[in-house]
DNA sequence: CGAGTTCTGTAGTGGTCGCTACAGATGAAC
DNA sequence: GTTCATCTGTAGCGACCACTACAGAACTCG
């Protein structure tokens, strides 16, 4: 199978980096093709030869992003414990949200918050990533109360806790785009991560990392409190 | 001072109702002159000689937004204590944020999202918003630090606490917009309390009493207290 | 070389965008 | 009634939307 015909004169992956920054800044219905096809140095027919349309750009930009930008999820889910992943995960997102290079914020997070009624899909298509992370977090504190590691309490509040950081890391998205900076991020990553249900051994404050104030009984109470009464 | 000539033949709240239905939902952009006339009920030429253009119909709607539906920010400020305003604001906002009626989610919030060059200063007018309301927030807990009601550490965080606690509100917007009832959206309002500094007295961690901070603070029945335990 | 294939730029397509000119309709003032 | 001011519906403005027909350019193959 050899490559017949004209050679394309443009970077595939390149035009697609250039698409994927016009989509982060502005969503998708908000990028428009004579935008797209300015940033990515090409005209209309490449575009569309090379990327079949808008919307199939959009998936592929999308793509793009969890492969690079958006990795910080992935690579937070596969740290060994749930409190290790979300800490990781609020950390991480703080720190590329507010990356110089490239738009602020998440692209999954607010790439198609504003949509007509014919771009549904698309706002879909991103629903379903952040309801995926979202599963995937919940999973990860149902699998460490099985283990052990959390009181067995937690286990009725794994969704709501996964909808705490979830709700977090979204926020953090549009604080980003607000104009807040890496170290602002981590502060309220820091701050969410005080929220983190204390440890099997709960009263006893052995807790692993992080707040000064956090061992103490209260949370402790809070927690074991509410998912027990 | 009379009303000479034809008089109008629609109501004018009425019909910026359902232009602030339609920009709740769609967002500024999305939303189209076609779709505002259509729910309005009346045509263009009335649209234009009641509100004077889409930007000012959408400013007009934020206003009787903040009137109405997005009048619980002011309301929780009026409360006494930051940690009272807080607590409001976020079950508040949980509850509004899923209520049947309307949209779900925030108009301030996800209202400008996704936005062209040429409505940058609609975003920015969203965001003028929330960055008033994340700073009054801060207020808050600066004069309650300066009351004595939390300790003096907590005024150099002051503005971490308020951008985490922003980000939560934010945050509970798009869990809102993704399909989370108003019970998913008080669990994530309650996670977030939990992160709330003790206070003055709890350096020492002599707090199994929960009674010292939380009875100024909790208002009766909310849970802000660990009302199960 | 010529034939075949694919890409590229020009120059549009119909459709929708926000917006408005215009004329008829409907009221108050006289 | 007549006059005048304002609103209303129709109809259409130029500009932009996503998208594409077309022809020439640039490559591999025989």
């Amino acid at each position: 199978m050899t490559t017949k015909g004209r050679p394309r004169s443009f970077d595939r992956d390149a035009a697609l980096d250039a698409a994927l920054h016009e989509f982060w800044r502005h969503g998708y219905e908000a990028t428009s093709l004579a935008g797209l096809t300015k940033a990515m140095g090409i005209n209309p027919p490449s575009l569309y030869a090379a990327f079949g349309d808008k919307r199939r750009l959009f998936t592929a930009a999308v793509q793009r992003y969890a492969d690079t930008h958006g990795r910080y999820g992935a690579l937070a889910l596969a740290r060994p414990t749930a409190r290790e992943a979300v800490e990781t995960m609020l950390r991480l997102a703080a720190a590329e949200y507010a990356a110089p290079g490239h738009p602020p914020g998440c692209l999954v997070v607010d790439g198609a918050t504003n949509t007509t009624d014919a771009a549904r899909d698309v706002r879909e298509e991103l629903r379903a990533v952040r309801e995926g992370n979202k599963k995937a977090i919940a999973a990860k504190i149902t699998a460490d109360v099985a283990a052990g590691l959390l009181p067995p309490g937690v286990a009725e509040e794994a969704d709501a806790l996964a909808g705490f950081y979830a709700s977090v890391i979204q926020g953090m998205s549009t604080q980003a785009r607000d104009g807040a900076d890496r170290a602002a991020l981590e502060r309220i990553a820091e701050i969410a991560l005080r929220a983190w249900p204390a440890g099997p051994d709960a009263g006893a404050g052995a807790d692993a990392g992080a707040g000064t104030d956090e061992g103490a009984g209260a949370d402790a109470g809070t927690g074991g409190g509410t998912a027990g009464a």
